[in-house]
DNA sequence: CATGAATGAGGCTTCATTCAT
DNA sequence: AATGAATGAAGCCTCATTCAT
């Protein structure tokens, strides 16, 4: 269905040039634009360029390859995000940075692993959810911290988990629209994202 | 897995009690539980409570169901907004009214059928997603509107279509996390979305 | 491999001649033949002249096939032996009866399903054989009263179990070489067995 | 499931302690334990030692792994029925000696292997029975020199094949259920088994 | 309209075997 | 000889859909 190239997609993390990391990239990418369950295991191998009870040698099951999936994303951008609050000094330069990195990984390199993550959660059992879900615990504490700063400061209103579930929609739902070479570049979009989190 | 109840959906627009409806309901339901894909027409018949070749009498096939089912919220959704429109009087007070449905039709009684219609949408062919696209641009023009009073007013800064997916992604994130008699109630949360839309 | 009619097997007890019946009918000369493992639902099907899908109408897996054949064949020879031990006055009547069933189940029309009982045994799971060791006790505690009687008329030396145990050896081992219309009959058979069985 | 030590294994015949002897010794184990059809290949390489490809350099296929256990079996025991026949005067100590050796094979060191030959007979083609059958029918003309002499003595009734058949049927069927340190003895079992044959 | 057995295409997975290293 | 990744055929099973009753 969709012959794309694998070449095309950047290796990052643990998805590198390995074979395992090459069914990762692949498998980011079917997942995302046809959803978990319409991916057959033969498209990805096509899509991989092996045989598909090939990839039963680099991962036990189909499902394991979505954890994987998933697993790769969350760990590489709780990176990210740990750098972002190191590189800003006030609280309202690290949100931004906060902001900014959450939508470069979900429309820049990572956007198919980071897409798979939110719309195949419940496609994994609660089992598999366990271990990311610890990664997420700290994920979204790193946020807390920063807004609760914040609210210190005055500049946010509210309750501090209301006000990061409401960013989080508006950066998660940037998914849904954002074109890259639109009218809207990412840094701005963070800039207007900012804006709307703080009082004016 | 979900023995659930039927008659503890509530039956709204043309999701009421004729056997089509009923359908819908359980549809709606399900689709949301499990996702349209790992649902099969025999667990969506088992609660009904008919035969799974008998749905196929009151639909063409699962596609038709899945369609159907996003219409009745489209449909169901863009009368509560143009409800929502008429009884505010300012711009801020209609864009108050547009946030509150909004969040009553992700949250409320139609939580299912709108949550089908977000994440199953690639699910449906261009073909099918084409009538629903035309009322999603009368509902999205609705916001619109509003959005450009607000703008001459001052009150809202940058692109208004940046704006409104700004907050559609703060609104539809809701389904993720917003519990009724949790923390917050709707129309706090309403509160909080409309101070994020608007300038201090 | 083998395009054997299905209509040449007897139809006996619960494989008569409904589709589960006649599903079990070909699966026992099959699973006989071939083995279980070398047996495919397909040739099963084919056999039976249905798709192999449709197979899974009747049964829940190979596995609850292979299960339903066993107890189809030690439910039926269970009743054989109550009805053989009914008809001997004697001791040693009842022995000689109990042996003329057991070889009749074996080489008659059974044939298949019991070799099936014995050679794919340890194809199914513990859990599976649970309810056919119940009426397997059953089946030999049939015997060890009728061989206590003998020992008490000082017709049979040695410990019982063991006695049964040989004898069982012998008329189940006639499933490896025992042809019908060759040069001993099942009667005569039987009538060689009893004179081991038997002290001179 | 089978995390067996193959030095636990007794080395028999050509089941030595070469490369080769060690597959047949863990394929004779595993063949018995599991079955032939349900072992893989994998698991068997396990068991060894050495990778699944391997075992490919020691034998063509599956298949051979299969036939060569079973030629061991047939030629070990063979020497042993021939040692066993050497050893008695009368005819009626050959035959016990000749009970005694099979009921040794079955349940003694080459249990593994004497269970794969019998249950496993029919998994291998008709060309590849055809030597086993060669060295089988020596083996049997064994027995039947010696139940003729013996029913020259009138020890013996019946036709000797049938009576052969019947004490083979005895004495393999104790694969099923005899027990090393169980409530009797394979001596013991011997003495039974040959009083079962001769008359009273 | 409803039933439910049957279809048959297609899904995931296993596994004996090969072969470049 | 040994390795172990890759193969590709084949296996069991699922499921939307059909149709005779």
């Amino acid at each position: 269905m969709t012959p794309a190239l694998l070449h095309a997609l950047p290796p990052i993390g643990g998805m590198d040039d390995s074979p395992r990391g090459r069914v990762l990239r692949a498998a980011a990418y079917l997942f995302h634009e046809q959803g978990y369950a319409r991916t057959t295991v033969r498209e990805l191998a096509l899509m991989v360029g092996i045989q598909s009870g090939s990839l039963f040698h680099h991962f036990k099951s189909k499902d394991a390859i979505l954890c994987a999936v998933m697993e790769e994303a969350i760990i590489y951008n709780l990176q990210q995000m740990h750098h972002a609050i190191t590189q800003g000094v006030t609280p309202t330069e690290r949100l931004k940075g906060l902001i900014l990195a959450e939508l470069e990984s979900i429309n820049g390199k990572t956007s198919h692993a980071m897409s798979v993550l939110v719309y195949e959660w419940n496609a994994i059992t609660e089992q598999q959810q366990e271990p990311l879900l610890a990664m997420r615990e700290e994920y979204e504490s790193l946020w807390l911290t920063v807004l609760d700063d914040l609210k210190l400061e005055g500049k946010v209103d509210h309750d501090t988990f209301i006000c990061r579930r409401l960013i989080s929609g508006a950066t998660f739902g940037t998914a849904l629209w954002f074109k890259p070479n639109g009218r809207i570049s990412i840094p701005e979009l963070a800039e207007a994202t900012l804006a709307m989190a703080l009082r004016g």
